[in-house]
DNA sequence: CGCCCCAATGTGAACGCTAACATAGCGCCA
DNA sequence: TGGCGCTATGTTAGCGTTCACATTGGGGCG
């Protein structure tokens, strides 16, 4: 910086100014300066500028499993949306979903100074742990999160009663559940969206069983769930256990959806291909991404705590070929 | 610190060695210390570290698509080696695939201060112009890469010519090929990798057809594909596309793997409950994830360029029900 | 018993920037 | 024509570290 000040025959701090677009420098001496520091291919050290200004113009992303799609995509919606607003992203992955590692995770974070955090978690630990955050880190939760905390997420209980109902609409008598695991937010508001459909309609209320997300447990608990032939209709809390519901379905010979239908969530791009092509639940993360990234920036503009919001995103039914009335009457494959 | 050093009755000095367990402090002392900080809740300031040391201990990531499982896999990998080398993820993703773009995000993390710079972005462009990157900034490719940047990949080429191989060792007369979008050079490996099997079992080369990695375009693909009632045999550059193509045969009523085999590239978790499962080649993008970023610290650490190394993971054939032998003769479905 | 050396600690400066205040120069009005 | 007030610029300090060097206090050796 001093010798593109020297180099533009100004003092350091009119480099500055000229840094900050500040008003109150004559164009000629703009223009010598911005010349001086192309001359110099100067860059501004982004480490001092933090050191000063006590910003850094970073915001740290808790992520619990960046392999999957949904958080994938609402990380891809949070770097897109701070890359317009000229923050970076730094990330952290969750190993486990201990309160220690989501704890240390935030430490992490407010170590290396960044400016706010959003918490791709939707655990119950995660959000414990969010909650009696030393305040004055500004944290906003994605995808879904408890009401201490702002958040912006996708109407899970709603999206459930969407599937639920279109099912039921469809006249079967009842829909089965495959849940993903109760440690998450977001699949126990999805079975808690189901009971209450099911209720509404009067419909009786199968237990239901809980998956880990994975094709393969939908495929584990698709056999378990087969073994009762009463089963037309199925609601599974995300199109990859969907997919393993479909696979076992096809092996037992049972069609799809002619002896059952199947409804997935998340509308995961490849959905459309699977035999039959899923009908399911769209959830645009994307959106939730940008929305709580939004929501952090403003936190954070705004000094103290942002008003206590939550953004809710409304989900959307994608009807495709697993979904039909049920058999007529007794079936025969 | 100065705080700190108070409190201990020590100077700041001396709780900055004890921050970096210098030897040369006594144990008496150092409890001290340690009380103190422990006492103040002192978390040390990393801008001006990285102000006086010229380190951020950070390194930025450039991805193209973090939705796709392999770029997420990777990123995940690396992330995981990051941490355990107490180093922070910066995540620039492309938007586009310009040379521009490629070089403002390299840019940006330049300006960041990042130590090193990893870069999932296995396009020409990408290359091109990671190839004359001003120096200093010691940079990595994963996935993929050109000679001139020191690279963890999978051996796309070995990769290719096992799918390739397993068909026409299944009997097949040839083998068809849906190619990924020409500008990624992992297509272009996988393609030659096909290539060259086919010209050493002396098998007849088809002409080949490109998609852009996503099952729509494996489904659109491979409709024109079966007009030629001579395919038997296809292999899909990946698991997305495939799943496409897995989708037009089901419609068309051809049997797989009765009719015709499929094989797929990249091993996502979701293959194995395709129907049928799908045979394909394992890339380890995790351990891709994991090289690549032990190369970049060995080239930070060793301060300018690195050894000129190429790090080669071999794929694996993961055989699974979408492959078996043509149809002997003329066939019915 | 005095000296030297080493281990343990302290001191001052520097990293590159921004914030706050100080100063110079100028036009304008009385 | 003097002074006021503005605009454009310069000066100084300080952000929280680390680095290089200076200082202190013992213990061992001659």
């Amino acid at each position: 910086m001093w010798d593109v000040a020297q180099l533009a025959g100004v003092s350091h701090q009119t480099v500055s100014r000229v840094l900050h677009d500040s008003p109150s420098v004559r164009p000629a001496t703009r223009e010598k300066v911005l010349a001086a520091m192309k001359e110099l291919d100067y860059r501004p050290n982004s480490a001092a500028r933090a050191l000063v200004t006590g910003r850094t113009r970073t915001i740290g992303v808790i992520s619990f499993d960046t392999t999957l799609y949904g958080p994938a995509s609402t990380l891809l919606g949070i770097e897109r949306a701070a890359h317009d607003a000229d923050y970076f992203i730094i990330i952290v992955s969750l190993r486990s979903f201990t309160r220690e590692s989501v704890l240390a995770a935030l430490d992490r974070l407010r170590d290396r100074g960044v400016d706010g955090i959003v918490a791709i978690a939707p655990l119950q630990t995660a959000y414990d742990a969010l909650r009696d955050l030393p305040s004055g880190m500004p944290v906003v939760a994605a995808v879904a999160g408890p009401d201490e905390v702002p958040v912006a997420e996708v109407d899970q209980v709603a999206g459930a009663q969407l599937a639920t109902r279109h099912l039921l609409g469809l006249g079967h008598r009842t829909v089965h559940h495959i849940a993903g695991p109760p440690d998450f937010l977001e699949a126990r508001q999805r079975a808690s969206g189901w009971r209450t459909a099911l209720r509404d309609a009067g419909a009786p209320q199968p237990v239901m069983v809980t998956g880990d997300w994975s094709a393969r447990s939908g495929y584990d608990l698709g056999r378990g769930l087969l073994e009762d032939p009463e089963v037309t209709a199925v609601f599974v809390a995300n199109d990859h256990m969907a997919l393993g519901l479909l696979r076992v379905l096809h092996e037992r010979g049972r069609s799809i959806p002619g002896a059952v239908s199947v409804v997935g969530f998340d509308d995961i791009p490849e959905g459309a291909f699977f035999t039959p092509p899923l009908t399911t639940i769209r959830q645009d993360f994307d959106e939730i991404g940008r929305r709580s990234l939004a929501l952090l920036l403003e936190a954070i503009d705004g000094g103290g705590r942002p008003p206590q919001r939550h953004l809710v995103v409304a989900p959307e039914l994608v009807a495709r070929q697993s979904t039909a009335p049920p058999p007529t009457t007794a079936e025969g494959p």
